[in-house]
DNA sequence: TATGAATGAGTATTCATTCAT
DNA sequence: GATGAATGAATACTCATTCAT
């Protein structure tokens, strides 16, 4: 019974074209963000509009691709990470990295700042995973006293993508990203007062 | 001689339309973000459609008004807060009033994060005001000794904005609100180390 | 409180270009059927696109417009004839003016066809309104001896159709109508039998 | 002398696929009429998209098909209906035969409506054909005395077109398809006037 | 040979902006 | 001075048909 395409490895040619247009539409997503244009992505892919349609059905669904494959790399991220030797370390160094690897990708920026809002998303259980990968990363290093103890998740959480949204949304440096993680870990560090 | 119409002060209904524009394009706005539409603000102004674009040429001129009329709010907070007699109170109550004020505010916080980015937009003059009266707090909180010396003005600006940012796109309730910003103001804070 | 467009006479401009749309639709739904397209509409009104779309919501509601416009002619002359001072005359006549006026009219046709099919359709009560008008044409001409009595509503209108739908598809000539015509009404007249 | 494919005859698999795509072409023509894709034939069908235009060039291609097949069958009937003792019967029995089996077939009842406006079309010679035998049922009907004399061949195709496009774009049910045919037989028989 | 991936032309609809009333 | 009607360019999406696999 042809034409059922679930579950089939895509056709070399299909899987080529996949590739092209996920990767015009990161180009194009983190340019324009949503106002991006189904033609524009086309365009810049060298493939025709309705070749984007065959793999995803509308524009939305080619966004959240996008935002898919670019949350697995964090999440891969938080995986390794969870089992290094020092857990302090490790959580900081995710957060950075969160950051880093965000700014100048409006889509995948988006997409976290969405994440928590619209739990029925078809992201919604990539988001889920990030968290827990998160919430691993922040007990081990609360349990090793690099994290003070009365920070929750939430504003963990909070915290990345504040972060994320502006180094993204105001084009920051290096420098400047550094100073401003600076007093955010500050902040989480455990503090010795009189 | 008429048609001249410059620096000419409006006829008081012009005026009140001005302000009605203002008003629904504000609410719009912060509904829908930049994909809000002229005839949509023009409906809720109760307001012909040509009547917005003899005050308002553009789509962004209106943006822009808006915004303008917003900064300029919190602006007058700053100066106020700038002769309180508690520096340290005066700059942490500001960095809140800020992100407390301009959640919800879509079109607001766009505005934030896309200033210093583009010095030659209309909004400029108006930032250079805020950022010099953010100055002023920052300066005199130092001096008392409730921020580190060595944060600078780059990174405070930009934390405002990540916070505004990320409050305004993830809908931050009160508590989420006050837990985060505690995080950041600690690390502001000067701290003792062994 | 302007842009409310609800039983305000329309402009003289607009006014104009709604005639001119609704004629070009007529032309085209004739020729086409639902398969029309609206450039094509706008390019035979002499208008811009857009501008259908500022009286007409939807290609469906044009479409609609265009028949209801049809159907109150239809529903005029049933009027007329009602008081007719010959009963049976008055039902043919009718009869026949329907068969003939609809013919070229595909929309119109199509919409005859399927009323009574979708009562929840916006042309349901001008279809009711045409209904009833038979249904009291019928009665009379059976009263006056002129129809048999064991007709009913139901085939009355279904042959009305039926006559104007193949009219319409064959483009039938003034004497295939005739002749057609004069079968069914031999049909519907009371006969002597041995 | 492999690719010559002209009149040999189809290998045995081709002749199954050619089954399943006319069976599901009427299907999906027969609901959506001609606005059918081909995508959805070949869904239903089980079979690829080339796999169709293998056998068929165009849509409207495999559009003919279905409608040569059906009135294959119809003209199967007439032609049976010919040798049959009673001519009056078999004329009436005839003409209710085409409405009920052409009812939910819009692509049939399309073909039959269209056919004798335009005779170039591939289908021409089968209606020809059906043309030839109904003509020879109607004049058997009327030297037996069943059917008036003065009826002619024109007039009764179109009677039979039009119960048939209206049958099937009103769904009658079998009640008002007897009594709607009930009116036009009596108009078609003698009939005795003082 | 059968498949389905790719294509480009076509569709309805929306929007910022201009101009006659 | 204010209105809203008109516009054309742009957008997401669909479909019959062709061609590489």
């Amino acid at each position: 019974m042809p034409e059922s395409t679930v579950g089939r490895p895509l056709r070399a040619d299909a899987q080529r074209n996949r590739l092209k247009v996920l990767a015009a539409a990161e180009r194009v997503l983190a340019k324009d963000g949503s106002a991006a244009s189904m033609r524009e992505i086309a365009r810049q892919a060298g493939v025709g509009l309705a070749t984007i349609y065959r793999q995803f059905p509308t524009k939305e669904a080619l966004y959240e691709a996008v935002v898919v494959e670019r949350v697995r790399r964090l999440l891969d991220h938080a995986h390794a990470a969870a089992h290094a030797t020092d857990p302090g370390d490790a959580f900081f160094t995710f957060f950075t990295f969160a950051v880093t690897e965000t700014t100048g990708e409006k889509a995948l920026v988006d997409s976290l700042a969405v994440a928590g809002l619209d739990p029925k998303a078809g992201t919604a259980p990539m988001h889920r995973d990030l968290e827990k990968a998160t919430g691993v990363l922040l007990r081990r290093a609360q349990a090793a006293g690099a994290v003070r103890a009365e920070v929750g998740m939430a504003e963990v959480l909070a915290l990345i993508t504040a972060m994320c949204l502006a180094a993204d949304r105001q084009h920051w440096d290096e420098q400047l990203r550094t100073r401003s993680l600076t007093v955010v870990f500050d902040g989480l560090r455990p503090q010795l007062r009189p």
